[in-house]
DNA sequence: ACCTAAGCGAGACGGTACGTCTGGTCTTTCT
DNA sequence: AGAAAGACCAGACGTACCGTCTCGCTTAGGT
């Protein structure tokens, strides 16, 4: 085994970390303040007491700056304990609703998963730096829950994946629509209600495999959907 | 009695209504070949054959123009009559996905609703363009299905009107985030999947309601979550 | 014999005589208010209550309309009858300067001269509008002089040609360079100095032939020039 | 003790002096060809091969720039020592003559003279640049000729200061309206005329002060104007 | 204690797009 | 047919940022 100098050379002046902190930094508050399309670098520079070119030198662009501004937000994100799947689920996503509340969140998130439909880079930065931290609760979320013994573990690991991906594509999903399209609050309530469906759905599904569905059943299983009130 | 011009006088050249048309489709043609940053308004100009003066004659800026020519996409959303409300929903939802498929929708979609976060009159305008002509749909959706008999008519509207929020944010939500971030496609696979887990989610959230939901039959229910595979 | 209509038909609307005086007040109050540059000819039309294609049917463009306009404001030049030549030439001197000192006299002319040494019809029309309205006043000055008896009939009429273009050039010149460049007031006081220099030169000149000038006599004739004071 | 720099500090990458000699030769092209007033910054720029916004960084505007790029032109203006001062003075005429003879003053020069009467800066900046370089040479001039004896020392310094102020508004004046209002050349052949004229004047006004002047003398004095031929 | 290589601030640079304004023209309807 | 109204194309305006490039300094590590 040997040694590895994973940096080739630390010849000359060493960057700044402050530097790096403070440019953050700005970019999230002129995102609160300017948004994503009125931010431009050289106020990031200015705010950040900082020159345009110490910018260009750490980031290739406005959106890699704003990926990494906004990414810092998500590692607050803790999965917490609070003894019942549904009650970690509901705390997980309440914090994450809370998180995209937050107008550098809100500003700069869509703007940049916009940008990424057309840079495969960007998408890659995203997926690295936001999505994958996020997908990493869900995991931590099912393996706790089965150490519990509120779910079996995993016999298809292929099916398993799946499931995880669709876990995450509606719970994120549905929160940013919630709150960017509808431009509502993703309240406790709200919250409670959304997690109640998603756990009945997928406890359901996995009760009445795809292959074997009775379209009967299916219809007969939303036979109140909208009615609400009392059985 | 007589009916009267609701426009007061005509007076002046008239606008021209082919200008109008060529200004959406090369806007959309700009949005793919560009996407939405790249995209400018005396590109499009140029490429409708038009004064740039005509196209700010008409909508403010690059965000309003970008919506009209989006929300003209989402005109061809039909509700089908599959005969069952999950093939209804299913066939909706896959129309949905087609249409975020293409790369017009992609980049121009998310980018305006960024900028909403920032521009009440912006949020309003893709209400009212885009997403009140989606959640017509849910509400033809389960209209139909009362008709069938699938749906009882709802008690409390303004439960039903929640509901139908919630399946509007959760649907909507998870689509997007499946084409944008995870970068998937919606296809009728991951569509059946997802009808199936939301119908079956909702038919479980009226039977046993917000007020008395038991955490221990909430844990059970949820009891093969992720594992997949035949009872 | 019966009158002849000379125009070949009077058909349709006749235009409006009312629209032409009009436009010439507006667009002098316009070259008040904003000088050449900054004056449009939408603002003329809006201020004279009268369609841009009004403007354009009767002027071809800006120039010619500031020059018709401006010319009118020289329609007041008169030669005064003051007894004498010089006191004639002082007082015409004087009221070339009172237009010249006006605003939009200022503004136009020389914008319009500055753009006919590039458009030969614009510096005919300048020629034919305003030069010659003041030329003509030089030769009305030289005849009244003559029936009184202060100057010969001219016997040769080339060089008599060539003394009018001069004094012209010298009046005309030394006025405007005054007002404009130098921006000091042609008073009574300049005007009266700037006479006698004139006339003293002419008559100087016409006395010692060009072809036998002795330099001496030249050098002694202007022995005091910038000495001022009595002998 | 030594001295120091008198500007404090060089921060930042100092300007182009190479821009600067390409932004106004580039300039004085663009007059030549398209006159002032289609002559563009944009053009301009094109032709220097340089930023808009290195022209606009420099120059508040057109005007501005014009100005300048004129001025250069009668850098090389210099007073000759043809021996007398009459030759000097048709010596330095006709080199104004040349000049302004040139397109790229023809054009110039009167567009930013007409803006000036809107705009102090300007007609200040005119004065600076392009004005008081010419009177220099009428003050060189006259010490010159003092020097030579064909001139006294001055007396009354205001007086000859007016004199002084009235030759330049003659001079420039009668050259300008020849070049441009009469479009003529000024000659060899005119400008010896109209130096004649001008320092006859001049003689015989220092001769017969202004507060003596009878009416008989000056009608007598100019009793062969517009008569030619020989005595 | 020097040397050297990179970092850093400042700000000029060539570009591109902005949103506005004006110039002329064209198309309506009314007179 | 002329006039008022105003839409239309074309293109310049002056500004704002972009991302790059000099400048002159600073700052560490290696010698």
């Amino acid at each position: 085994m040997q040694s590895r100098t994973p940096v080739p050379r630390a010849s000359g002046r060493p960057r700044s970390a402050a530097a790096d902190a403070a440019i953050l930094a700005a970019t999230r508050e002129a995102l609160v303040e300017l948004g994503w399309s009125k931010l431009t670098l050289g106020d990031v520079a200015t705010r950040a007491a900082v020159a345009k070119t110490t910018i260009y030198r750490r980031w290739p662009g406005k959106n890699e700056l704003v990926v990494d501004a906004v990414a810092e937000l998500f590692d607050e994100l803790r999965l917490p304990d609070r003894g019942t799947l549904a009650a970690d689920i509901e705390g997980v996503v309440l914090q994450f609703a809370a998180i995209l509340a937050r107008p550098e969140a809100k500003s700069g998130l869509m703007a940049v998963v916009a940008e990424s439909t057309r840079d495969d880079a960007l998408r890659e930065r995203i997926r690295a730096s936001i999505v994958d931290r996020q997908k990493r609760l869900v995991l931590e979320g099912r393996a706790r829950a089965q150490t519990r013994g509120e779910l079996p573990p995993e016999s298809d690991p292929e099916e398993a994946s799946r499931t995880v991906d669709l876990i995450f594509d509606v719970v994120a999903g549905a929160v940013v629509h919630r709150t960017l399209v509808s431009a509502e609050p993703a309240d406790e309530e709200w919250v409670r209600g959304f997690t109640r469906v998603l756990l009945l759905g997928l406890a359901g599904a996995s009760d009445t495999p795809n292959s074997a569905e009775p379209a009967g059943s299916r219809a007969a299983g939303a036979a109140r959907v909208g009615a609400g009130g009392t059985p």
